[in-house]
DNA sequence: ATGGCTGAGCTACTCAGA
């Protein structure tokens, strides 16, 4: 099974590159973040017609996260933390594979720039409020696939030029922090894990011929149980839709599993 | 390089992104 994790940055916007990406790469679920409209402007049809079913958690203008799906989702859940700005960041299904009751979170934690505002106050308190959810759902469940948009630098070589960002929300240790603390619990960053010195980004911002320079970094991310890294197949940075026009500043990341 | 793009809402311009 092919589950795809892609910051879309707009899905109307983007209707068009995310239908020949799904035609190409052919997943089976795909983890949508910054959708960037209500629920009522969701285009379910154009999905539906392809043989996706949509879960949309939307909202107007900004962020808003969805899953389309090939294979029916059961316990679609819209609250897994409490947001203190009613947010629309993650959206939460379960799905069977192989016997295991797998635990789908799809994620866009809160950019949390400019740091000494209260932008960065939400995102830590955002990720310390997410951590302590995984901490209590781990107990009743060991099979957990976290992905999505992190806005988190893990390491200096997730990045173009790490000096830039080692001030910045998204490579400051302290949130670098939370990423390790989402580890220790018994998670695995996929990516890193199966390419131990690769460098290769899933963001590129759009000014100052960033794509064409290479100045991206890794923010998004598959993080998975250590229970469920017997099932892993692979997993891939794709950076073919950044090549495109009219791209997504992210580029999607494909996990294979079995 | 604290933004030189891009998108939404709206219909001139601001807010947000990373």
């Amino acid at each position: 099974m092919k589950i795809v994790s892609w910051n879309v940055n707009s899905v109307r916007a983007r209707i068009d590159n995310i239908l020949i990406y799904i035609k190409q790469a052919n997943p089976d679920i795909l983890l949508l973040q910054e959708i960037k409209t209500q629920d009522e402007s969701f285009p379910y049809d154009e999905f539906e017609k392809i043989g996706f079913k949509s879960y949309v958690y939307g909202q107007k203008s900004y962020n808003g996260v969805a899953i389309i799906s090939k294979i029916e989702l059961k316990n679609v859940n819209k609250d897994f933390i409490k947001d203190k700005f009613n947010q629309s960041r993650i959206i939460a299904a379960e799905i069977e594979l192989r016997k295991k009751r797998i635990e789908l979170i799809n994620i866009y934690v809160p950019n949390g720039n400019p740091i000494n505002t209260e932008k960065y106050e939400y995102k830590k308190d955002w990720l310390k409020k997410f951590i302590s959810n995984v901490k209590k759902k781990l107990l009743s469940n060991p099979n957990l696939l976290i992905a999505g948009d992190f806005n988190i630098i893990p390491e200096e070589i997730d990045v173009y030029d790490f000096k830039r960002y080692e001030s910045d929300a998204l490579g400051k240790l302290e949130i670098r922090k939370k990423f390790r603390e989402l580890i220790n619990l018994g998670l695995k960053d996929i990516y890193r894990l199966k390419n131990k010195t690769k460098q290769e980004y899933t963001f590129w911002d759009y000014f100052a011929g960033s794509w064409q320079k290479n100045y991206g970094m890794r923010i998004d991310h598959f993080l998975l149980t250590n229970n469920l890294v017997e099932n892993i197949v692979s997993i891939n940075i794709n950076k073919n839709p950044r090549s495109k026009k009219k791209p997504s500043d992210h580029t999607p990341i494909e996990l294979e599993i079995n």
